[in-house]
DNA sequence: GTAAGTATTATGTATGACATAAAGATATTT
DNA sequence: AAATATCTTTATGTCATACATAATACTTAC
C-alpha cells in the first residue's frame, strides 16, 4: 500500500513532557478541581509519590517548580501549602540584562514608555489631594534643571515610582520595578538610537500642574510629551 | 553595660537562600562573568557537583530553576546549554486564573487596558497603508451592532490582534495574548462592577478613521474613548 | 502550672544505582 | 566504497534509601 505523500497529516506540535512536567501540570489541575486556594494545605511529598507511583525525586521537582511560580509555599514539618501565586516572581528571576537578547530589551523599553501613557487615565482616576501634595514636595526638592536631555535618575524614579504608587495597582507597580533596571540598562547601552532633545518637553512641575487642573485627556497627553524623548530613540528605519 | 533599646539596628532583610538556590545564584554569576550566551555549553552536573562540592541533588534542583526560567535548556547526553529566557513564556505558568487572586486579576484587567491605552503611539507611529486595508477589511466584516455594550468577542480579538501586531513589539503582543484570557475571565466573573454602557463610544470603524486620518494625539484619545465601557468598570468606591 | 527537654514528622540534602536517548564508532550489507 | 545497521559511550532522567534539619507536639521535671 502506498501511501499518499500529497496529505500530511497536520502537524500537531508534539508535547513531549518530561515526567516532573507531567506531575507539575497534574498537580494544578488537581488544585483546580479541589477549589483548593491559598492557604490550604496539600498532600505530602510521600503520599503524592505513593499516589502518582513515582519517586519523591520526580514529584519533588514539579514541586521545586511550582515553589518557584510562588504557587506552593514550603515549611519544613508544616508541610506545604498553595499559595496566590506570584506572575512577576519569574519574571524577576530571568530579567537579567545581560543575559536577555537584545531585541527583547528593546520591546521592554517600549513596554515601559507604554505603560506610563497608558497608566495616565489610572493615576488621573485615583489622584487624591494628598498626592498632589507630595508629588509637589517631590518636584520643590529636585535639581531644577532645566535641560531636558540630561535627567537626574534619582529625580526621575521618585517622581514616577510616586505616580505608580497613585495608579494604585499592585501588580502595575511591580512590574515596572522590575522593568525599570532593565529600562536603565538599555537607555545607556548602545541599543537605541542616540539621545536626542525632543522640543516639546513637558517637565515634572507641568505635569503636577495638568494631573491637579486638567483634564483626564490633557494629563494623559501631558504624560506622552513628557516622555517623548525616549519615544524619539525607539523610531525605526 | 546596658544596650541602648531605642537605637534598633535596621532591619537587614534576612535572605535565608536554600541550597539550591544559593547554587542557582553562583550559577547566574557564572554565566554573566565568563561572557556566556545563548547556545553556550555548561558543565555536567556531575562536574558541577563536584567543583561545588554539593550532591548533584542540589545541583539538579538549582538547574532544575534555571530551566523553568527557560534560562537554562538540556538535551539527553547533548548536556546543557545557555538559553535566551522567555519571560512571557514564565509569566503564562502561573497565569491561571482560578488560582490568581482576585486582587491581582483586577490588576491584570486594568493592566490590559494601560496596554491598550498606552500603545496608540506606537501603533500610530509605525501604521503603514496597508495596515490601514486590513484595519478596514475587518472592520467590514464585522457584525454591525450599533450597540456599544454587546460587543462580539471574536471581532473585538481580532481587530486589537492587528493594532497589537501593528504595534511591531513582540513582547507586547504575546503579553496581551496572555492577558486576553484573563481580561476575558474578569470580564464575566462578578469580580468588576457591572457593565455600563458609557456614552461617549468610538467604533472599531471610527478608531481607523483617525489612526489612517488624525494625528497621534488624537488616536490616543479615541482609544482611550474606545474603551471607556470597560474603564468604567473599574472605577473604585 | 510553667519551663525545659524529648519525640515526632515533613521537608531538605546526600549517595549510589540504573534507565534512557542521542552521538559517535564500528560492523554489516549492497 | 557508500549506505545502513548495530554497538558503545556519555550525560541527563528516574528511582530507592538513608540521614539531616527545623518546627511542632508531647512529656517530664520542678
Amino acid at each position: 500500500m502506498q501511501q499518499k505523500k500529497t496529505a500530511i497529516s497536520p502537524l500537531k506540535k508534539i508535547e513531549k513532557h518530561s515526567l516532573p512536567e507531567l506531575i507539575e501540570k497534574n498537580l494544578l489541575e488537581y488544585f483546580v478541581e479541589n477549589r483548593l486556594t491559598a492557604g490550604d494545605p496539600i498532600p505530602k511529598e510521600t503520599d503524592l509519590a505513593k499516589t502518582l507511583n513515582v519517586s519523591r525525586t520526580a514529584i519533588r521537582e514539579a514541586l521545586v517548580r511550582l515553589k518557584m511560580t510562588g504557587m506552593i509555599i514550603s515549611k519544613k514539618k508544616q508541610g506545604m501549602v498553595l499559595a496566590s501565586p506570584d506572575l512577576l516572581a519569574l519574571f524577576e528571576k530571568s530579567s537579567n540584562p545581560r543575559i536577555l537578547a537584545n531585541d527583547t530589551l528593546k520591546d521592554l523599553f517600549e513596554l515601559r514608555l507604554v505603560l506610563e501613557v497608558g497608566m495616565a487615565d489610572l493615576v488621573y482616576e485615583r489622584k487624591k489631594p494628598e498626592h498632589i501634595k507630595e508629588l509637589k514636595e517631590i518636584v520643590r526638592k529636585q535639581k531644577t534643571t532645566s535641560d531636558a536631555a540630561t535627567f537626574n535618575i534619582d529625580d526621575e524614579v521618585k517622581f514616577h515610582g510616586k505616580l505608580y504608587e497613585i495608579a494604585d495597582n499592585k501588580t502595575l507597580d511591580r512590574f515596572q520595578h522590575l522593568l525599570l533596571p532593565l529600562f536603565q540598562y538599555v537607555h545607556e547601552s548602545g541599543i537605541l538610537q542616540k539621545k536626542i532633545r525632543s522640543r516639546q518637553y513637558i517637565s515634572h512641575k507641568g505635569l503636577v500642574d495638568i494631573l491637579e487642573k486638567g483634564t483626564a485627556e490633557e494629563f494623559r497627553n501631558a504624560m506622552r510629551k513628557h516622555l517623548d524623548n525616549h519615544f524619539c530613540r525607539i523610531r525605526t528605519s
